[in-house]
DNA sequence: TGTACATCAGTGAACGCGCGTTCACTGATGTAC
DNA sequence: TGTACATCAGTGAACGCGCGTTCACTGATGTAC
């Protein structure tokens, strides 16, 4: 991180730029990305819309921002809960219960990253890298379960990507699959006990064999 | 289904209506629900936009038919899908095989009724009864499956909802996890043969006991 | 078969809305001598 | 310490856009006698 800025203009600068970016999320948490409108976080913050200009050059550079902003966020929750337990099997349980306790604290960040995509809009290429940072402590953890028993993973991808990558995309999936049907309301009146569904998905995505 | 409109303009205005509706979903498969105009609408069929008024009372309500039309239509393709196989296991995989093939011809549509809920809609009511129409014939087979075991499964339920219920959902959320995620474009770089990931996927799913 | 009337698809103008973005500007804050 | 200048946050007016929806209307199609 750089170091907090000096002068009183730069720390007046990033403290609107930090409020910009609040109310931002706040639209977002609202209504999705969709929503999201530079004339009405300057009314909210009791400027014309025009002035955002000084802080951002255009509503996509904001929505930038916020996405990587998100991932960024998603990558250092997941990594402080990694290297944590003892063995593999409950450091993977750790990663899937930090996961859906960033995912439902603010769903519409969630489904922001991993949702439907934005019609038109084309992810930064620093994405990709957060995402491999995501990942990272996942494929760790099943690598670390796998390379006792010495097979080989390499049936879900085409090239060889090392022991428990596959296991790794399949945790990911199955865990994906309860959240974002959860997120999206498609639980609600089939009386489903979520938390439980997702134990039980986690429980046997740990156990998978390459 | 209703009987073929007899009169001349019967049959006009059922064919003006099929056009709104085929545009629609050009515009929905381009850009997504949000981009859903009726005045584009209205230019690329050459009339004004207070025209399509005479076949649809608003924008809502457009996109509640094209809604149901869609579970309608998985629907029937999963329920064409059941009862053709001999054994549970083999027409899971035919469930499988057949959902995979709908979502991917159209990823609009299947993202359209379970990717992220349009923001401020209403899901109209007819909406849950299509949903059990697409949920029976897995929890059929699953039900054929476990019956036969005579054990019971309601961990993921609060309330007892019949054997085969459980298994049914985490089929499904082990599905929609890889489709979701390959329609939303995720899996792009990551040199993943997702056929074969829902292959796997499918497969393990089948293979849950309750 | 021909006339009078009813139905109804589609038009054109208009309303009110909100959006992103540009531009020349004012006035306050910071800096250099 | 005081003055002259540079920097820069924010304004206000405006542009051009597209949207859903309403309303009084025209003119063609269908129906009843």
């Amino acid at each position: 991180l750089p170091d907090a800025p000096t002068s009183p203009r730069a720390r007046y600068r990033e403290q609107v730029r930090a409020e910009i970016l609040n109310l931002a999320w706040r639209q977002i948490a609202d209504a999705g990305s969709a929503a999201l409108s530079l004339r009405a976080i300057a009314q909210q913050m009791g400027m014309t819309a025009p002035a955002l200009y000084r802080y951002f050059a255009s509503r996509d550079e904001l929505l930038t921002e916020l996405i990587v902003g998100a991932y960024r966020d998603l990558a250092e929750t997941v990594e402080q809960a990694s290297g944590q337990a003892e063995h593999p099997a409950s450091e993977l349980r750790d990663l899937a219960r930090v996961l859906r306790g960033w995912a439902t604290e603010h769903p519409q960040r969630y489904l922001l990253l991993y949702g439907t995509p934005v019609p038109g809009y084309q992810a930064p290429t620093e994405a990709t890298a957060l995402t491999t940072r995501i990942f990272t402590p996942v494929l760790k953890a099943f690598n670390a379960a796998t390379t006792t028993t010495r097979r080989r993973d390499h049936t879900v991808t085409r090239r060889d990507r090392g022991p428990g990558f596959g296991q790794s995309v399949r945790f990911w999936t199955r865990l994906h699959g309860v959240l974002s049907l959860e997120l999206a309301g498609h639980f609600v009146g089939m009386d489903i006990d979520v938390d439980e569904l997702y134990d039980q998905e986690t429980q046997a995505a740990i156990g998978l064999k390459s």
